[in-house]
DNA sequence: TCAGTGATTAAGTTATGTCTTAAATACTAA
DNA sequence: TTAGTATTTAAGACATAACTTAATCACTGA
């Protein structure tokens, strides 16, 4: 939980758990898409590790990392029951996907 | 969102938004609940309500502090589904209030 | 007006995060 | 084996966050 929560704090890390909700990419890939330095990035991607938001396998010479989605939806979802128990924002989502079920 | 994100960084932050969604509070109140100084917890204050996810009001010798549930919900919310659209403990969660409606 | 209380501001220290460059590791292919 | 590529590790600089104490501001009630 504080992991997650310390993890999503920086904004290039949340841009990283965004390219990869679109796609897995390799540690080279994801760097390429920023100005920082590929250690800084690499840095980044061990703080998402452990913090469970994502996992890496390494396939020859590349290291190929891909969201942990359930993971993230968890601890947000988690987090928002503790702290405002029936939020709106759920309520209205779950609206929306009820009203689908019955069309 | 970036100070949203950054104000839940924190565990002592966390913790006081857990305490407001119990109770409004005063700063003293919610300062006798944690161990490090007055100054300090009113500098958490200051980052909550930068982020507006807390609102102040000073009555008389005392400022009163109170969550802001919206803010919280819906940039979790929004985060939640930027990243994982259809997310599946939101749906789990639909799925629960939708059955209590037919019922 | 003055002493007391609640809360914040100010100033400074310490801890933590984030970045850089340089070096090391691991793999690929000539 | 050697050169080249992908990635991480190491070490250190720099910026920011978080905490402390002391001082200040604002309000209350004698």
């Amino acid at each position: 939980m504080q992991r997650v929560f310390e993890a999503l704090s920086s904004v290039v890390r949340r841009k990283i758990l965004a390219y990869l909700a679109h796609a897995d990419m390799t540690a080279g890939e994801i760097a390429a898409r920023f100005e920082i330095s590929k250690p800084a990035v690499s840095q980044h991607l061990t703080v998402l590790e452990n913090a469970g938001l994502v996992t890496s396998e390494k396939r020859g010479q590349f290291v190929h990392y891909r969201l942990v989605p359930d993971h993230l939806a968890n601890t947000l979802h988690a987090y928002a029951q503790e702290v405002c128990p029936v939020s709106k924002p759920l309520k209205a989502e779950s609206a929306r996907i009820a009203a689908k079920r019955k069309s």
